[in-house]
RNA sequence: AUAUAAGC
């Protein structure tokens, strides 16, 4: 049973959705979590109609049923649908309020995020760093960094979003202060620093971190490089590519 | 086995 899940799942993020449903069909036991498999692959598909037919079928729900639905209507627009479902959920836990506040930030409805978490019984790291993200994107850097610098906890991810907060609202050298002390950075922590570099034209500072750092991926990579031939360095660009190879 | 946050 768990393998024919790990299948689906399989199935479902080649988008192979069809073959996912023939599995889904011809498997002989089907609990609440081969369901759930099925109905999260629609949801990675943006087949948010064929999953809210299966999820209405599904003879037994539980909190992820609820919470998968609840994030695809939020992903895919319907954030008034996704607050339906989340009011009607039977229970609810850090993860479904999670879903339905980064739904919220998704949206561009920080306050509405906001009062959501003031409401929730309990916050993880998640729930703060959604909030962080919900500030920054509107361009409300300090209440950002107010929720930031009130985290009981940090990990990787918060801090590359207080970064990039900071690096995408042009305030570079702050980024930097904070990049550097950052307790642990990976590879999406470096190219956020660089690709801030990058859109104020300092491809050399840039070029720097890209050197210096310890991996990279065709983000990264792409990133110099785009950076290089918007900022006119065409040879470099040129020059890097041919290093990628 | 399945649900929520970061570089595009």
């Amino acid at each position: 049973i768990y393998l024919s899940a790990k299948l689906l799942i399989m199935y479902a993020k080649c988008g192979k959705m069809s073959d996912a449903r023939q599995l889904f069909d011809e498997m002989p036991e089907r609990n609440v979590g081969s369901w759930n498999a099925i109905l999260s692959g629609h949801v990675k598909n943006g087949k948010i109609e064929e999953a809210w037919n299966i999820f209405d079928k599904m003879a037994e729900r539980d909190v992820v049923s609820w919470t998968t639905m609840i994030g695809g209507y939020a992903k895919t627009g319907k954030i008034k649908d996704a607050r339906q479902l989340f009011d009607k959920m039977p229970e609810r836990n850090v993860v479904s309020w999670n879903a339905m506040i980064t739904g919220y930030v998704q949206n561009g409805m920080v306050e509405d995020a906001r009062r959501l978490f003031d409401e929730a019984p309990e916050r993880d790291v998640v729930t703060w760093t959604a909030m962080v993200k919900g500030y920054a994107q509107k361009g409300r850097i300090q209440d950002a960094r107010k929720f930031f610098d009130s985290m009981p906890e940090k990990n990787v991810v918060s801090w590359t979003v207080m970064v990039t907060a900071l690096a995408q609202n042009g305030r570079l050298e702050e980024a930097r202060v904070l990049f550097d002390e950052m307790p642990d950075r990976n590879v999406v922590s470096w190219t956020a620093m660089i690709t801030g570099y990058v859109q104020k034209g300092r491809v050399d500072d840039a070029r720097e971190l890209f050197d210096k750092m310890p991996e990279r991926d065709v983000v990264t990579w792409n990133a110099m490089i785009t950076g290089y031939a918007q900022n006119g360095k065409v040879k470099e660009a040129q020059r890097l590519f041919d290093k990628m190879t």
